[in-house]
DNA sequence: TGGAATTGGTTAGCATGCTAACCAATTTAA
DNA sequence: TTAAATTGGTTAGCATGCTAACCAATTCCA
């Protein structure tokens, strides 16, 4: 048996084709894929974040989040406030540019999903989830990464919802 | 049914503590998931290739592997040199370091995917592999991506193999 | 054959991610 | 209650990817 031979390069391209896809379809309203995920995940909170909550969303580290937000925040995306309760936090929230467009980009993204995934059954679809699930969770253990594991909890809890 | 909802997050986390464990083990040697795996491009041709044709295999733009392989004939692991045939090519060749640790690569990556898939029956593998394939299909066709569409070619030809 | 298109490579400039090192604020604990 | 540990954020510096614009060599074709 070969199949698992290739496992690798075909999840990572698949993802990586996934990922460009959708960046290609969100490029005309001005947004790539780590600036639109990070509308999403604070339009889905439907309050403000602070920045160490959005790494842990978007399974990223800290210090990528500062630049992000800056670039966000610059271009009208965002707003970032600090918090009365604990001065060492900055609250983010949605600017109006973003409440305008949140909603287009969820359409675009369950679109393009559906596109994907449109013939495929849902037992197939059952099966690969709970394949990658696995592979998931044994590929996050001993990391040592205390992002990912945030981001491990992020992604099972909304598998839950 | 809730389970297609959250199939994207699912497909990149995976894919993304794939690679995240992968280059953690492999740092030891100094080496990085995009320049191991262009050494593991280089070494499974056999032969020499231009950096057309590396970026083809690793599915990423000419201008990314510029500076790629740059980095790696620093730092010993390649050797580009003209092509006698036609002088817009450069040919890149193994270096003798790389060639001493090709084999600690590849076995430790494989080493890792056995890890990872242990408890998955080749039923399930075979089901995740063939719901990957035709998401990346679809997700490939008309990217409109030159390197993209070199890379589908790539993968295929890989499972083929 | 000779100009146009294509191909291989480069540079410049940016986006997105990382780790390491640090400050300031808060929380824990001796 | 204060000293130590933790937490939230930042900066610096690097790795890896991209597109756009460009040069030089080769190939195509009228």
């Amino acid at each position: 048996m070969l199949e698992d031979e290739t496992f690798g390069p075909l999840l990572h391209g698949t993802a990586r084709a996934w990922r460009l896809k959708l960046d290609e379809r969100l490029k005309p309203m001005g947004l790539s894929q780590a600036k639109w995920r990070t509308l999403l995940h604070l339009s889905l909170a439907g309050d403000a974040l602070t920045q160490a909550e959005i790494a842990a969303r978007l399974g990223v580290e800290e210090p990528s989040v500062v630049t992000l937000l800056h670039r966000l925040e610059k271009e009208g995306w965002i707003i970032r406030r600090g918090s009365p309760h604990d001065r060492r936090c900055k609250m983010v929230l949605l600017g109006q540019r973003a409440q305008d467009v949140i909603s287009q980009i969820s359409a675009e993204a369950e679109k393009l999903r559906q596109e994907l995934m449109e013939n495929i059954s849902a037992a197939d679809l059952r099966t690969c989830m709970r394949v990658l699930t696995q592979i998931y969770e044994k590929a996050e253990k001993k990391n040592g990464n205390g992002a990912q594991a945030k981001f491990r909890s992020t992604v099972t809890s909304t598998i839950r919802k």
